[in-house]
DNA sequence: ATGAAAGCGCTAACAT
DNA sequence: ATGTTAGCGCTTTCAT
C-alpha cells in the first residue's frame, strides 16, 4: 500500500523478475508462465500499482486519449441539448473502452486558428472524434494531412472521411410528406444555418418531398435559423405574413420557439398552421400542443462513432466507412394528425 | 516544413548547439545569449517544430491537462442547460491557458468506482475540477488524500477544499422574501435532490426566509425534485393539493416544468399562484409568463474554477481559497411585482 | 552562456 | 519463458 514513488522497476524487484516480465503481465502479454504471472499479478495488487500513463505513451506511441471537437461551440452548445446528449454517449463509449476523453469547443475563429493545429499534429491524442461541421471545415483537410485518425458526426464529401451520420434527407422528407399527406399546401421551412451540412440535407429533403408531389416551391416559405428557440421564434415571424399552413422545422429547439410566435400570433396549432420538428428532445413531448417531429438515434450516433474510431485505432488503416442511422417519424399533435380522431 | 519525425535534436544540429540550448529557447528559459536564442527561434519556425508533449511531460512531470469531473451525469446534463455553459466556460479558459480539458461524466456508480481511481492516481491529469457534486462525493477525500491538485464547483465542508460557488442561501433567501413582501402567505418549495449541497444550500435559504417573518414552515409545501423539466412537473402536481399562492422552485428547469403543471390545471400565474425561479436560463425570459429567477453567473464561476485551479497548479501549495459568488433577483411576470403596474 | 549526461517510467526488439 | 538493452523525446542538474 505504500505509494512513495512506485514503479515497474521496484515492483521487478519485489517479485524477482525483470522489468519486462513485469511489463508483459501488465500488458497482458503471452509469453509469461502462468506461476510468474500469478506471483507478479500478486505483487502489483498488493502494492496497488499502476504503471505511468505517460511513460507508457511515450514508449508506445499511443496515450490513450481521444479529442471530441465541437467547432463554433457557442451558436447553440448552450441551449440545444443535441450537444449534451452526443458528449454523454461518447462519454460513456470512451469509459468503457477505457480511453479517455478531451473535449475541444471553439468558441470563436480565434480560438480555432490556435487550438486546430494542435489537435491535428496527432500528438498526445490518438485520434479525433468531429462534429457538428459547416461544409468546408478547415480541420478536416489538416486532418487528413496529417493522417490523424478521425470520424465525423455527420456525412462528409470527402469520400476518405469516416462518419456517422443520421439520414437528414429522408427524415425531412417524411416530414414534409407526412405534412402533404394531410392536406397542407403551403408548406413552409424554417432551415437550420446554411453553412451547415446537416441543415443543408434537411432542406434537400423538403425540397424533395415538394417536387415529388409537384407542389410550387415558394421562396418565401423558406426561412433560416440557427437551431437556437430563439431563432426559430424570429424565424416564424418571418413567416407569417406568408400565411404557411404548415412548417417543418430544422430542429425541435427552433420549433419550439415557433411555437411560441404562433401562440403570440394566436394562430391555432395545428388547425391553422400544423408543425413538425426535428431531434425529439424531450421538450418535444411535453411542449404545448406535444410536438411531431422526426426523431434522430443522437446517442447511438455517438456510441457508433466512439466505436468506429476505437475499430480504426486498433485495427489501423482500413477503407473508410460511412454509416447512416435512419430516423423515424414521431407522431403527436403539432401535425394535426390527431385532428380527426 | 518537411515533417518525418522533427525532434528536439534535429534543431540542434540543424542550430549547431545542443539539445540542451534547444530546449531552454524553447521554454524561455533566461541562459541563453541573445543572437542563439534568434537563431534557434528561427529554425523552429522554418521546421514547423513542435516539441512532443508527452515526452515533455515525462520529464517535466506536468502534462498540461485538466479534467473536468461531473459526477451522476445522467440525471439532468441532458436537459438543463447549466453544465453545458458552465463546460463551455471552462474549456474556454482552459483554451486561454494551454490546458487541454478532459472531461469525466459518470453515469452510473459503476462507472464511478472504475473510474475514480484513475482520476485521483494523479499521473496523467495536472489537476482537475469537480462539480455538481452530491454531499458525501468519496471522490473528494480521494483526490486530497493523493494530494491531487484540485477546486470544486460547489462549496464542500472541509476547510482544505478549494471551491467556487454562487451564495445559494441568500439567492433563495432573496426569492422567497420577495414572493412573501408581495403577500404571499403559503409559498411553497419545489427543492432539488436532497443529495446536493446547492439544494440544501437553497432549501435553508427557504427556511431562513420563512423563520425570519415568523412565517409557518409547513411539510406539505415542501417537495423534492431533481432539476429537470419533468421532475418539476410532477413536483407541481404534487403541490397542487396543499394550494400554495406561490412557489420557490430551485431551478429553472422545474420552474418551467412547474408552469406546465399549473398550466394544465388552468391556474393562473402569477395571479393565483406566483413563481419565482433560480438560474436564469435562456428559457426563463421566454416562457409564459416569464419567469421571474435568481441569476446566477454560471460562466463566470467556471472562469474562476479554471483561474483558482492553474493558480494552484502554477504557484503550489497555499492556503485553500474559497469565492462565493454573489447572485440577483431578477424580477419577471412569474412573480407578480408587476401586477401592480 | 553552453554542453554533456543522467534520467523520467515504460515498451519492445533482441538475445538466451 | 525470461532477461538484457536500447530507446521513446524531452528536461534538468552539473560541469565548464
Amino acid at each position: 500500500m505504500a505509494e512513495g514513488k512506485l514503479t515497474i522497476r521496484q515492483i521487478a524487484e519485489l517479485a524477482g523478475v525483470s522489468r519486462s516480465t513485469v511489463s508483459r503481465v501488465i500488458n497482458d502479454h503471452p509469453n509469461v508462465s502462468p506461476e510468474t504471472r500469478e506471483q507478479v499479478s500478486l505483487i502489483v495488487a498488493q502494492t496497488g500499482f499502476h504503471p505511468d500513463p505517460i511513460a507508457r505513451s511515450l514508449s508506445s506511441r499511443r496515450a490513450g486519449i481521444v479529442g471530441l471537437v465541437i467547432p463554433l461551440a457557442i451558436q447553440s452548445l448552450f441551449e440545444d441539448p443535441f450537444f449534451p446528449r452526443l458528449m454523454q454517449a461518447i462519454s460513456q463509449g470512451c469509459n468503457t473502452h477505457d480511453y479517455i476523453l478531451s473535449l475541444f469547443l471553439l468558441h470563436t475563429l480565434e480560438e480555432e486558428t490556435r487550438v486546430y493545429p494542435r489537435i491535428s499534429r496527432r500528438q498526445l491524442l490518438d485520434g479525433v472524434i468531429v462534429t457538428a461541421t459547416r461544409n468546408r471545415d478547415p480541420l478536416i483537410p489538416q486532418l487528413l494531412a496529417n493522417r490523424v485518425p478521425f470520424v465525423m458526426q455527420g456525412r462528409h464529401e470527402d469520400p476518405r472521411v469516416n462518419f456517422v451520420e443520421v439520414d437528414n434527407v429522408t427524415g425531412a422528407y417524411t416530414a414534409v410528406t407526412h405534412l402533404v399527406r394531410l392536406g397542407r399546401r403551403r408548406v413552409a421551412l424554417i432551415a437550420g444555418p446554411a453553412s451547415s451540412v446537416a441543415a443543408e440535407d434537411r432542406k434537400r429533403g423538403y425540397l424533395n418531398a415538394l417536387l415529388e408531389r409537384r407542389l410550387p416551391v415558394d421562396e418565401g416559405l423558406i426561412v433560416h435559423g440557427d437551431f437556437t428557440e430563439t431563432s426559430g421564434y424570429q424565424a416564424m415571424q418571418r413567416l407569417l405574413p406568408h400565411e404557411p399552413d404548415a412548417v417543418f422545422v430544422a430542429s425541435d429547439s427552433m420549433a419550439l420557439g415557433a411555437l411560441r410566435t404562433l401562440r403570440e400570433a394566436e394562430r391555432r396549432v395545428p388547425e391553422e398552421v400544423a408543425l413538425v420538428g426535428f431531434d425529439d428532445l424531450t421538450h418535444a413531448a411535453t411542449a404545448d400542443p406535444p410536438l411531431t417531429t422526426i426523431r434522430q438515434p443522437i446517442q447511438c450516433m455517438g456510441a457508433l462513432a466512439v466505436e468506429m474510431l476505437i475499430d480504426i485505432l486498433e485495427d489501423r488503416a482500413q477503407p473508410a466507412r460511412h454509416i447512416t442511422l435512419p430516423t423515424e417519424l414521431v407522431i403527436r399533435a403539432s401535425c394535426g394528425s390527431l385532428l380527426a380522431a
